[in-house]
DNA sequence: CTGAAAGCGCTTACAG
DNA sequence: CTGAAAGCGCTTACAG
């Protein structure tokens, strides 16, 4: 491709002459910058953007960083996670170098990305990863909270504690107190922190919390969210007494209500059901549709990709916003019919 | 950030030898490469991606620029797609650069990205993107093919023309001569394809292709993919005869069934109603489920990522493939039942 | 096995 | 308003 040079030497000016007309960081007069203009069109010129990105050391783009999944897609949380980050950065001019590459513990290996700054999805324990970008000096934004607990970090989560708290609450006010939990992995911060909120909200009511029964998913026992929701409940039916179940995603609760309509069990009838997000179209089209926590994941990127823009552009200090979560009341809860207090 | 010349001097030796320890592209002795490696990990220094980029003139990077929308989301088409991309490049070391940045028609704001290959979702009709890639130089796949036709280019794309014949013998075998199509945006090639293919299973047939209505969807008039299933079904119905409806994607179908639900008509008994697109959990989870076209974006994402990579390792020749879809048959559709023949 | 030097394609003080 | 030159942080023949 022909670079600056071939256009200099074509219109008969200095490349810094040519950098000029295209950066319009400095004023240039009529006829050199058309004779600059003309020259780079002949030649089919561009501004290579990696050359750019050296020398001014920015390259607008921002890191976006999966957790590894390399068999299962997307889930419909990361999907408007991912929206919302696009949104936002679109709007200011960045672009999203998307990665889920599983990551070499070989430090020869790990290179710097060509990023200004990197938002991190569902940080693990102790992430390495995090050092590394301070080491680099690479703005960093988490979506999810750090484990354990670092202020120095910025970050954008919802109040896990408080969401699962109301959902306990209000399935202890229809008077559920059997409850079968199908949380998220036991490495997340997030099954933590709900599974404390729920806890936490039978402790104030004098409920005893052996009732609850929680289970994780566990990415090498379930191929899917669904199956994992599925199989939960056919293998605790029976098992284990409970007449509400609350499901860590709207995919775990299509698995639960495709086994529950094998089995003949009515919802919300015999049983409720509860999600913990909340995909705008799957929840309505369900039957009966999902009373579900609206988690807003597209505000949980937008939000982050706000704040890394902040860091990006210079801005000093931490910032950490907590998104609320926001019960959506639909069908797929009643109060409890059963005889079991 | 610690840089290459500062690894060189701390751990005296040249940076040619500290650029070998980390690329591993020549022997160097142990000694020296702890050394060197010690260095590095002193001043916590990562090698620069941009730097390694304009040196190789590779960046290990796909770009894949998505249709302008920036209100709406992703559709499940194109999540699917997204995922199967990211999949195929993920599994050959490549990154995803996202982009939805509309474009600046002034050629001077148009920079080369920092990208070894680009992948383009649903160009335009005479796209002028098409031309600046191949004068730069980049490799460049479709998804979708190009209007004008142009056997240069390589693109993958579903067999739109056949599936949507194949839709209509269907409709037409089960009695269904009125139909309601629901097709894309009247500016996609996509359109054009499966609105041509409906018409010659008509033919074929010898059926009066004006009792085919064909809507489009338009982007001024429908907030939404589900809006416009909804607001058409609600103007047509009374208004023009019709036994079944095709819906351009599961989304629109999800508006139909909604107002479909509202005026009280039965599905499949008084509707036959079927998607060209398949959403795998949103289908299964519709009552009734939704018989559909199935366009394996997935497949698409990744077959189109697959020759990319090809191509950016300096594969020669043009390269087109055809993802064929499938009819997918659940419950939405029967036997017209009307006494319109 | 290692070093010195040119080069990748831009930007940006510094002079004029 | 324009040019000459140094610099961004790497890689890679070429020598030794």
């Amino acid at each position: 491709m022909a670079t600056i040079n071939d256009v200099a030497r074509l219109a008969g000016v200095s490349k810094g002459t040519v950098s000029s007309v295209f950066s319009k960081k400095r004023p240039i007069s009529r006829e050199v910058t058309e004779r600059v203009l003309e020259a780079a069109k002949n030649l089919g010129y561009f501004p290579n953007h990696v050359a750019r990105s050296l020398a001014i050391k920015k390259t607008m783009i921002a890191g976006l960083k999966m957790p590894v999944s390399r068999d299962s897609s997307m889930s419909g949380f990361e999907v408007q996670m991912v929206n919302g980050v696009m949104k936002e950065c679109s709007k200011q001019g960045y672009r999203v170098l998307l990665d889920t590459l599983p990551e070499h513990d070989d430090p020869t290996q790990f290179s710097s990305d060509p990023v200004d700054g990197v938002i991190m999805l569902n940080p693990r324990k102790h992430d390495k990863r995090i050092l590394r970008y301070s080491q680099m000096d690479i703005p960093l934004v988490l979506v999810g909270r750090p484990d354990p607990p670092d202020e120095s970090i910025c970050y954008v989560d919802n109040n896990n504690t408080e969401l699962s708290a109301q959902v306990g609450d209000y399935l202890l006010a229809k008077g559920h107190k059997d409850i079968l939990f199908l949380n998220a992995g036991s490495d997340m911060t997030v099954s933590l922190d709900r599974r404390r909120g729920l806890f936490e909200a039978f402790h104030r009511q004098s409920v005893a919390t052996k009732r609850i029964h929680v289970l994780n998913y566990s990415r090498a026992e379930h191929r899917n969210p669904t199956e994992y929701g599925y199989m939960s409940l056919r293998r605790m039916h029976g098992n284990v007494p409970f007449t509400a179940v609350i499901a860590d995603t709207d995919q775990v609760a299509v698995g639960v209500l495709r086994a529950v309509a094998e089995l003949g069990i009515d919802i919300p009838g015999q049983l409720s059901v509860i999600a913990l997000s909340n995909d705008a179209t799957l929840s309505q089209v369900i039957t009966p549709q999902l009373t579900s926590m609206e988690l807003s994941a597209e505000t949980l990127g937008a939000e982050a990709a706000k704040i890394l823009i902040e860091k990006m552009e210079g801005a000093k200090g931490v910032h950490q916003r907590i998104v609320d979560a926001k019960l959506v009341i639909r069908s797929s809860c009643a109060p409890n019919s059963a005889q079991n207090d």
